[in-house]
RNA sequence: GGGGGCGUAGCUCAGUUGGUUAGAGCGCCGGCCUGUCACGCCGGAGGUCGCGGGUUCGAGUCCCGUCGCUCCCGCCA
């Protein structure tokens, strides 16, 4: 918890309750606070008084205690109560270890009732099962008074606090960016606001401050950050909100080494400040090639081996129509040791159902027996052909192999997520384990799903590695890297491109012609012709670093006001109808079923 | 857009093969209690089994639909 400074003395308070400690024993105190716990012996009152920084007992007497005992009968919990009193040091026996304050306690001599609360809908402590977030949300102003989620405010808070603290010594600036600001539509779905002022036209809410921190390295600010609001109208998962925050970082006159070097400091700094995992600089950087083939995936989870294995080259000959097929259609065989492990037939068939969720037309799946296999693939492969796959899977008898056939991207993402699965069905992952790697060399462009345009893998101001040549589009590099820690993208950025000649040519690569890239992005063109400095930079998810430090199932559980995975907001009920009057001033019209016809 | 899980008291949950009056713990209300700290003891109230329809002599339980929450796939430059 941030140290809490001492208080101002004023009508309510001179005291935290976390703060009636030995300095204080025998002079007088007064405390102010939420009535955490009652406990009445009818001739003797001890009410747990909790604010922000902990909880200190009050002793209520009837002798002592005057009109204050009679209160202090009729206090129920969560009411709102300023009380004084002595300070006391507590006889050994009735010490309360548990307690940073046990020793103490306040013997009450006043005490006022300021606000009276109704029962809450769950109990705020001193119950030990979870409360449903369904509950936790619709209430979630009590939701807030409890420890887990006070203390995971408090770490986002210290979290912030370092970052700004590290970033003001380097340098760093903090500009705000508009959150009214252009649709510029790749990527994920905006979020649209209507203009009054401009009928028809309309603001998107910035999926990222990408545009306006390059401006303001042109602008010369040479060193800017921000703790940016972002917004995306996607569907939410446990990681995800559509409106979340990012750390943004940018920088003029570096390459790739210097943001991350900087970088590598700001996270050693911030998780030094707040108790995080010690970062070991420098960190691990891995080429994204090199990802794909030994994780299939661009964010590898390095907590754990199970890493993927080709095997086409032992199945060239195969008579095996499922590997021939994939094989002679470009793509390849590729498999995972998981080690000596028993599985039910049940559990094996849950993870070909998985692996089909996942994309892959199948899974193969053996235990290596003798020389062999015992598996039901087994009988359609020769002798050769399972010796040479036990060698290349290093396989030792009674290991649970899993092979995937299919165009490589399929397999690599099938086999990616079962490695991660497995690593959690078979406790691969020590609990206070924590590795963190850069990805780095990224390809600067992808075929589109459908194969018919080029995608940038980033974004489209990514600058490449050397020259680009519109020949060979994909094979372009990116100074591109992110940030993966225990396999979850948490930060992401690039040398950005600052010659406008350059940026058109992959504006043209890319199939936006010179009209549409005047049209959307020409501010940005003509700012990188007033002479703009190489730069780059990082945005992380604030969000996922909080959750990751905090131990959090989901981000939901770092944020103060989150959404339902239906992105509505328990709380007031966002997102709401409005009234015709709103919409006839925006000029917009809705289509209402159940009124337009049919 | 697709798939899985869940929905029973204020909260967290149990509820057998479809069968009498739907239970527990916590909380709540009343009473007793001068050293407790998840105080204790005694007593009590509290239910549209998410909602709608169906099957059945009979539905919390089975079927269909729907709403909400949640996880995953797609999506998230």
């Amino acid at each position: 918890m941030s140290e809490a400074p001492a208080l101002r003395a004023n009508e309510f308070r001179d005291t935290w309750c976390g703060q009636v400690l030995g300095e204080r024993v025998d002079s007088t105190a007064r405390v102010a606070g939420w009535v955490h716990r009652r406990r009445d012996h009818g001739g003797l009152i001890f009410i747990d008084l909790r604010d922000r920084t902990g909880i200190v007992q009050l002793v209520f007497h009837p002798d002592s205690s005057g009109a204050a005992f009679e209160l202090a009968h009729r206090l129920r919990a969560e009411d709102v109560l300023s009380a004084s009193g002595t300070v006391v040091k507590r006889s050994a026996e009735t010490v309360n270890p548990e307690l940073p304050t046990g020793e103490f306690e306040l013997a009450v001599g006043e005490a006022d009732l300021l606000a009276d609360a109704e029962t809450p809908p769950f109990q705020i402590e001193g119950f030990s099962g979870e409360v449903g977030e369904d509950a936790r949300l619709r209430h979630r102003y009590l939701d807030l008074r409890r420890e887990p989620m006070r203390e995971a405010l408090v770490l986002r808070h210290r979290v912030t606090a370092a970052m700004r603290e590290f970033l003001d010594r380097e340098g760093f600036l903090d500009v705000e960016t508009p959150v009214l600001t252009r649709s510029t539509p790749e990527g994920a779905r905006d979020f649209l606001v209507p203009s009054r002022l401009q009928r028809g036209s309309f603001y998107a809410l910035p999926q990222s401050p990408q545009l306006f921190k390059q401006l303001l390295m042109v602008a010369g600010f040479e060193r800017y950050y921000q703790i940016a609001r972002c917004f995306r109208d996607e569907d939410l998962r446990a990681d995800r909100q559509p409106d979340f925050t990012q750390l943004d970082i940018e920088m003029s006159f570096v390459g790739v080494d210097d943001v991350i070097e900087l970088n590598e400091r700001l996270l050693a700094h911030v998780f030094e400040r707040v108790g995080g995992p010690r970062v070991e600089l420098p960190i691990e950087r891995l080429p994204y090639d090199e990802a794909i083939d030994r994780f299939g995936t661009d964010r590898p989870d390095m907590r754990f081996g199970l890493e993927l294995i080709d095997l086409s080259a032992a199945l060239a000959e195969t008579e095996f129509k499922v590997f021939r097929g994939a094989i002679e259609s470009g793509g390849a065989v590729r498999g995972i040791n998981a080690g000596a492990r028993e599985l039910p037939r049940s559990e094996l068939d849950g993870l070909i159902s998985r692996a089909q969720e996942l994309g892959a037309k199948g899974l193969v799946w053996a235990f290596r027996e003798g020389d062999g296999w015992r598996s039901p693939t087994a009988k359609f492969l020769s002798e050769g052909e399972l010796a040479e796959l036990n060698r290349r899977l290093d396989a030792e008898p009674g290991d649970l192999l899993l092979l995937v056939a299919d165009q490589r991207r399929v397999a690599d993402a099938v086999l990616g997520q079962l490695r991660v699965d497995l690593a959690e069905r078979f406790g691969l992952i020590a609990p206070d384990e924590h590795r963190l790697v850069w990805v780095v060399d990224w390809p600067l462009l992808e075929r589109s799903p459908g194969g018919e345009r080029w995608d940038p893998l980033h974004h489209p101001f990514t600058a490449p590695a050397g020259e680009f040549d519109p020949e060979d589009p994909g094979g372009a590099r990116a100074l591109a890297y992110d940030l993966v820690w225990n396999g979850q993208e948490i930060g992401g950025g690039s040398i950005r491109i600052h010659d406008a000649a350059v940026q058109e040519k992959l504006f043209a690569a890319l199939g936006i012609d010179a009209g549409e890239a005047e049209a959307r992005f020409g501010f940005l063109l003509e700012a990188l012709r007033y002479g703009a400095p190489p730069h780059g930079g990082i945005a992380y998810g604030l969000d996922r670093i909080v959750q990751r430090l905090a131990g959090a199932d989901s981000i939901r559980d770092v944020i103060a006001f989150p959404k339902t995975a239906s992105g509505a907001d328990a709380l007031t009920g966002a997102p709401a109808p409005v009234g015709e009057m709103q919409l006839k001033e925006l000029g917009i019209g809705l289509h209402r079923p159940g009124l337009a016809g049919h």
